[in-house]
DNA sequence: TATATACATGCAAAAACACGCATTTTTTAG
DNA sequence: CTAAAAAATGCGTGTTTTTGCATGTATATA
């Protein structure tokens, strides 16, 4: 059986029965438990499905799966706004792109902070909303439910629009070579496009996220020029301390 | 069963039932009371529930003051969508602007209805996260975080990009001479060119709206194609019914 | 205070997993 | 059509995750 053939089975099973169970699925198609699980992987890497130990969930509701979307948990976002927060500069413009560790660094703003916010996601323009010294401007466009986050073309121009101090970027997946990546290439493309107009780019990521690859790619590491971690294990510390980005 | 999907289920008994029991959860999901404690555990270390003593709570959203703005009570708000409900037409564009009765309408709108709407309101937005078949795009604009609305030139520049069925408009004020207002000019600015846009308007007032007037008038009571309203006094009926507007 | 219940911790077994490597299959180039 | 290259697959090995249980401790309620 073909491999994309064998991914669309996939697909199609779990699109009936909510959940698939990797040795079950070896099973119904005759081929190892490995080749399954590496079929999970490249399917959750193009966000087409949600992998989990011993099986795989079918993405969505966008809700849950907004919550659910890290498995990082809330202390170790609030370490990494914690550690985030000193970078963002009174009176600047900074565009956020929406995550849920974004979301959190949000959360830890004082309430009387100056600055110009401009972010294509709805809650952390909702989270701002006690922030009296803080201009919001909501990009619009289309509204992609599962992120929370407006993207498309309309999206994208408006960006065209802006200039920002510091672009603080969500990170799904990152790697040395192949560099920072997310699962739909709407998404991409409006990193893309922010990561231009932003005269610096900073991104926190859970030790988790490294070595992880996805199907669309934003841009090399270079692109970075704050990158906010935790427990970082000292060899990968080494060689992300190669590229000039400014590892904190 | 899954581990994520358990805490899924346990999230949705939550969602339903306010609060729950980590021995009932035990059987009820068939597994011993250990895995249902590091399962509460966790989902309390993200943040999705409130653990406490024997079992776990529901986490409201957190509250902004935008909730509580108009003295309406939620069953007005309620009683008023209800109403409203029928006059939104499946596979219709929808164009919805931010007020809280607004909000209580979207909540009512059932999880298959299909339909595209158009709203410069982020909470709207975001309430409608889990209908798979309505495509929502978000105007965008600046954020006028009092009543969590985009509005600006921009905004009003998008809207020259739409037409729509409908146009639910929220109302500040209505008076059967000076018509709808509002207290900015900006939001009447919007509101205009939302009703320009759309073949029908639809608003929804409770009584003690009637009758007050605000700094920036909207348009005449004549704009309006449906009123919906609730209790309301005879001699008030009589007087709108003379005006070209549906009364329900 | 007494007693049952809930809890944290450590441990062990089973299952699932990642990784390297050899083998097979498919694709590409000549 | 054939040979080389690339990709996909399966297997062995060691590691990680998940789960349930036993033990001792903390907490609630009468």
């Amino acid at each position: 059986m073909l491999k994309l053939e064998r991914q669309q089975k996939i697909l199609a099973i779990l699109n009936k029965e909510q959940k698939v169970i990797a040795r079950e699925l070896s099973i119904r198609l005759n081929v190892s438990e490995d080749t399954i699980r590496r079929d999970l992987k490249e399917l959750d890497n193009q966000g087409l499905l949600r992998r989990v130990h011993s099986g795989a969930l079918k993405v969505g509701p966008p809700v849950t799966d907004f919550n659910y979307r890290t498995t990082v948990d809330q202390m170790t976002k609030k370490a990494l706004a914690k550690k985030a927060l000193p970078f963002l500069k009174e009176d600047s413009v900074i565009l956020v792109d929406g995550s849920t560790t974004n979301l959190a660094l949000i959360e830890q703003i004082p309430l009387d902070f100056r600055a110009t916010i401009i972010t294509n996601s709805p809650p952390i323009a909702m989270a701002l909303a006690n922030h009296k010294n803080i201009s919001v401007t909501n990009l619009g466009g289309d509204f992609y439910k599962r992120s929370m986050i407006d993207i498309g073309i309309t999206t994208y121009r408006r960006l065209l629009d802006f200039r920002a101090d510091l672009y603080i970027m969500g990170i799904y997946n990152i790697d040395l070579e192949a560099g920072t990546s997310v699962p739909t290439i709407q998404e991409a493309e409006i990193k893309k496009q922010m990561t231009r107009i932003s005269t610096e780019v900073l991104s926190m990521v859970s030790t988790d996220k490294f070595g992880t690859v996805s199907h669309s790619i934003v841009g090399p590491i270079e692109d970075l020029t704050y990158l906010i971690t935790t427990d970082l294990p000292t060899d990968i510390h080494k060689a992300y301390n190669q590229k000039k980005v400014l590892l904190i």
